[in-house]
DNA sequence: AATATAACTTACGTTAACGTAAACTGCAAT
DNA sequence: ATTGCAGTTTACGTTAACGTAAGTTATATT
């Protein structure tokens, strides 16, 4: 029994264990639904979530990692649902996938050449300290 | 005397100017005094900001587009600043360089996939849509 | 001299994204 | 039976990052 629930995919899951996987609060996941990111099925007045929950819930992480408001994340998870009907609605949602996908070229550009600051600062941080260094070793003879 | 001020680089700027430059409101740059992550020079009360202040009014505003919180950014510019004078300051500054760069490269890889996504969200948008445009001819055939 | 423009200070208001506390429910183990 | 979790709802509190308004000052222009 214990084999079979370590080899079988997990399929719901609990708030709890979700706040744990993700390293959030519950309050957190609450809010979220309440913001209408999520709406897990209930078994009474519990919560449980699905597998496609979870997925949700990822990106909504991810998304705050790379400073995503909650709104921005929403729009997201709504273009990833399949019920686009109509032509308008797909072109739409296109247009919102280009603009999406330069703010993050922006994003990827912009952390570039954060890297590389951080490459030069750190290459000047141990000429200085080095410096330092020789003049204790120079003291110290 | 026009084509000096087109040629010669210029090396102060009014509050104005750069929240023109930047996009942003006098009162956000005035803001980020108040959170001392700038100190511009004043002539009389007028502020003027200095080429330096505008790296790093570009560094914040950088920041910002990668969800950076005033803080952080107040923190980085602290790094870039030469005062480094004591061994263990320098050891310090090293360690957060080796964390920030860690979250970035993380940063970078939610990026990443995030762009995958958009990539499938795309195809399978076209998809439908040529779909929709099929049924659309064979109606009108 | 009067007016416009750009700057300034002070201070209260607003929004997003939760935190925190209080009081309730249902089930499980002692 | 009660104690203790894990979950729930409701509601007020908090912090960051500005927005907005009101009144003041300095400089330049008509």
């Amino acid at each position: 029994m214990v084999l079979a629930t370590m080899l079988k995919e997990k399929t719901t899951y609990s708030i709890s264990e979700l706040a744990q996987e993700f390293d959030v609060t519950t309050r957190t996941i609450r809010h979220y639904e309440d913001m209408q990111l999520l709406l897990p099925a209930r078994q009474g007045q519990k919560r449980i979530y699905s597998l496609a929950d979870r997925t949700k819930l990822k990106l909504i992480v991810r998304g705050k990692r790379i400073g995503l408001s909650l709104q921005e994340s929403g729009e997201l998870l709504n273009m990833y649902e399949p019920g686009q009907s109509n032509v308008d609605q797909l072109e739409r949602t296109l247009e919102y996938i280009g603009t999406s996908r330069q703010k993050l070229s922006q994003q990827l550009r912009d952390i570039s050449t954060m890297l590389d600051d951080l490459d030069e600062a750190e290459a000047g941080c141990k000429v200085e300290l080095k410096a330092l260094h020789d003049i204790a070793d120079q003291h110290s003879h």
